[in-house]
DNA sequence: TGTACATCAGTGAACGCGCGTTCACTGATGTAC
DNA sequence: TGTACATCAGTGAACGCGCGTTCACTGATGTAC
């Protein structure tokens, strides 16, 4: 634990970051092919090292897809807080909790545009709400996506935009909205449109949400 | 042609209707397992035909899983329809139209919920929004399920519940949120919820769309 | 009505492929004395 | 500070698997005369 860290780094992987190296080929992977992409043998082809090399940081190749798809879940949290973070406030509170709420679903609608593989390998892992809130989803804010869906509506809450009997659940609406919109157009039948008209149908969805929530 | 049809069968598919055995064969696959379930294989093992059998009927693979997938497709618009021609009608045709709406959604998500290999074969073909209407894709009434859709929005515009300027792309609107919300369900986060809380979080999801759109 | 023949749906065998995973191993590493 | 040793990350070879697809074939079918 003296000096390998800095010394040997990439040479091989003994006692190095192995690990890491196969998550990060492991993400490139389903950069470009989706999940079904994410292929052990692979990715320790592209780290240069034997095949079996990967279990000794993986239990297999599950193992390896679902620690890639919470990497990428926690890049969608990232694109999301971006935009976020990206609005600018106003004198007006609930104009500025509405521009929040979307915001985060620009954010959710950017990333599955911009990285389509990513985006369904997120989502390819059968999951369960209970662990909406795993850090291991979370992005370099510390926050998962839905963690921050959840923030805005909250803040809708609090400035009187939303009715309290009406917030319990709500994530579920927009996050369907936008999610169906992001499937429809990467894999689906949307396919076809032009940035264009995507750009104008998000514009109208999140009318939709902020109307109809 | 004149009485091998009857005849032979099903002892041997020679001069029979092989294409259609394999078709759906191909159809019990994707039922229980997806796409990827959709083997060239398994399905002419199921039938009972050596394996190269199928390329009589089916250019290779990807050709037999389209056309599974088209005819996954016809049975969301079945689904669909099933629930629209339940609605009853009232002395109200605003009621009515919005009912029929409403009614898409439910059976759109009923079919995602029942038949969730089949819901996810019906969108696992990329496609284009330009093929919407194809006849390989339509259920027994003839119609697709974007068809279906854009006849209750119709409906919804005739009746002054959807003003014309805003009708036009609102398809990509309902669509998107009942698909969001079919994917989250059957593959994603949310399988986790009870069907008590999936029927609420419809109820409310319809909601939104009708108030938002 | 009977016979010769062309068609072509299905057969049987084989291919190359790449995968996930297991095995017994080796040799650099860090540690105990 | 030097040496013996245990650890364990990575190796090399191999496995069985099932897939999609191609090949040369065969024999029942329907058709032409």
């Amino acid at each position: 634990m003296t000096q390998h860290r800095e010394a040997l780094r990439r040479e091989t992987y003994r006692h190095g970051d192995l690990r890491q190296a196969l998550l990060a080929a492991g993400l490139e992977l389903a950069r470009g092919g989706g999940p079904d992409a994410v292929v052990l043998r692979e990715a320790t082809r592209r780290v240069g090292v034997s095949p079996n090399a990967a279990y000794r940081h993986f239990a297999d190749r599950l193992t390896l897809l679902t620690s890639v798809s919470n990497t990428a879940l926690g890049l969608v949290a990232d694109s999301i807080s971006a935009e976020v973070d990206a609005v600018k406030p106003s004198s007006d509170p609930v104009v500025d909790a509405k521009s929040r709420l979307r915001a985060v679903g620009r954010g959710y609608l950017r990333f599955a545009r911009e990285e389509p593989g990513l985006f369904r390998t997120a989502f390819s892992v059968p999951d369960d709400l209970s662990n909406s809130a795993s850090p291991s989803k979370a992005g370099s804010s510390g926050l998962t996506p839905f963690q921050v869906l959840t923030m805005a509506l909250d803040g809708l809450e609090s400035v009187g935009a939303l009715p309290a009997d009406r917030r319990p659940g709500t994530e579920l609406l927009a996050w369907s909205a936008v999610h169906g919109l992001g499937m429809l157009v990467i894999d689906g039948p949307l396919r076809g449109l032009t940035d264009e008209m995507i750009d104008g149908t998000t514009v109208r969805l999140l009318d939709m949400v902020e109307r109809g929530i």
